[in-house]
DNA sequence: GTTGAGCGTT
C-alpha cells in the first residue's frame, strides 16, 4: 500500500500527476500519501531521488485518478504546509502523462500560453539529455544564490579596488613607472582567464592585500596599494604555464580551442 | 548533519 513506485507506474493511462514542490527533503510518499487521498483516490505518489545519495529533490509527483479529484488537491493542498514547509501543488508539466494543464485548469487542447510560466526549457528528447540537464541543475541548485552573491561580491570589490586605486594613485606615480597601463591590461585579461579561482582565493582571503609587515617596511612615503599579491600571482601563475609551455605556446594557445581550454 | 525554486521511475 504504500510501496509507491516501487514498482514502477501502475497505469498512468487515466491518471492524473500532480507536481508537488517545496516538500522537505524528509517527506516521504507515506506522509503525502494521507494529505492526497483525503481529496480523492490517489493511484500512486513518486518522489524522484538522486541515484547518487538516494536523497530526495524535494519534490513528488502524485496521480490521482480522477481530475477533478486531483485539481480538488491542488487547490486544497497547494500552500499547505507540510512538515514545517509550505508544498506547492500543481499540474505536472511534463512527464509520461502529461495531462493538458491551462492555468491550473485541466483542457482538452494544449495550453497556448502557459499561465504559470515555470517551465524552463522545452524537454529534451532523449533521456540521456534529461539526467545530463537534471544533474547539472543539480549540481548548481545549492549554490544559486551563492553564486548570485559571488557574482556581486566580485563586482564590489573590482569596483573598490578601482576606486582605491584611482583615489591614492596619482598621475605622476602612474606615469613614473610606465606600466600602469600594460600592467593594468595584464591583469584584466589574467583575471578574466582565471576568475574563478581569482574569486576563491579571494573569498578566502580578502585582506590579503592587507599585510603588516608589508606595512612596516613600506612607510607612508611609499603608496599603501602597492601590494604584490596580483603580482604574486601572477608570477606564480605565469611560472608554471611558461615551465609547461614555452613562448610560442602561447600564441597557440590565444587560437580559439574550447576543447584546448588550459583548464582542462 | 546539511541545501531549495524545482517536473518522474520498475
Amino acid at each position: 500500500m504504500s510501496h509507491f513506485g516501487r514498482s514502477g507506474p501502475p497505469d498512468i493511462k487515466d491518471t492524473y500527476s500532480l507536481l508537488v514542490l517545496n516538500i522537505t527533503f524528509r517527506t516521504t510518499a507515506d506522509d503525502l500519501f494521507p494529505l492526497f487521498d483525503k481529496y480523492g483516490k490517489v493511484v500512486d505518489i513518486f518522489i524522484p531521488r538522486d541515484r547518487r545519495t538516494g536523497e530526495s529533490r524535494g519534490f513528488a509527483f502524485v496521480r490521482y485518478k480522477y481530475a477533478d479529484e486531483a485539481q480538488k488537491a491542488v487547490e486544497k493542498l497547494d500552500g499547505r504546509n507540510v512538515d514545517g514547509r509550505e508544498i506547492m501543488v500543481q499540474f505536472a508539466k511534463y512527464g509520461p502523462n502529461a495531462e493538458r494543464i491551462h492555468k491550473g485548469r485541466i483542457v482538452e487542447a494544449l495550453p497556448k500560453s502557459r499561465g504559470r510560466s515555470r517551465s524552463r526549457s522545452p524537454r529534451p528528447k532523449y533521456k540521456d539529455d534529461y539526467y545530463r540537464d537534471k544533474d547539472y541543475r543539480r549540481r548548481s541548485r545549492s549554490r544559486s544564490k551563492g553564486r548570485y552573491e559571488r557574482d556581486r561580491y566580485h563586482e564590489r570589490e573590482r569596483d573598490y579596488r578601482r576606486r582605491s586605486r584611482s583615489r591614492s594613485m596619482s598621475p605622476d606615480y602612474h606615469k613614473s613607472h610606465g606600466r600602469g597601463r600594460g600592467y593594468d591590461d595584464e591583469r584584466e585579461r589574467s583575471r578574466s582567464r582565471s576568475i574563478d579561482s581569482a574569486s576563491d582565493r579571494r573569498s578566502l582571503s580578502p585582506r590579503r592585500s592587507m599585510s603588516p609587515r608589508k606595512s612596516s617596511l613600506s612607510p607612508r612615503g611609499s603608496p599603501p596599494y602597492r601590494d604584490e599579491s596580483p603580482n604574486k600571482r601572477s608570477s606564480a601563475k605565469r611560472s608554471p604555464s611558461r615551465s609547461a609551455s614555452p613562448k610560442g605556446r602561447r600564441a597557440i594557445s590565444r587560437s580559439p580551442s574550447p576543447r584546448n581550454s588550459d583548464e582542462d
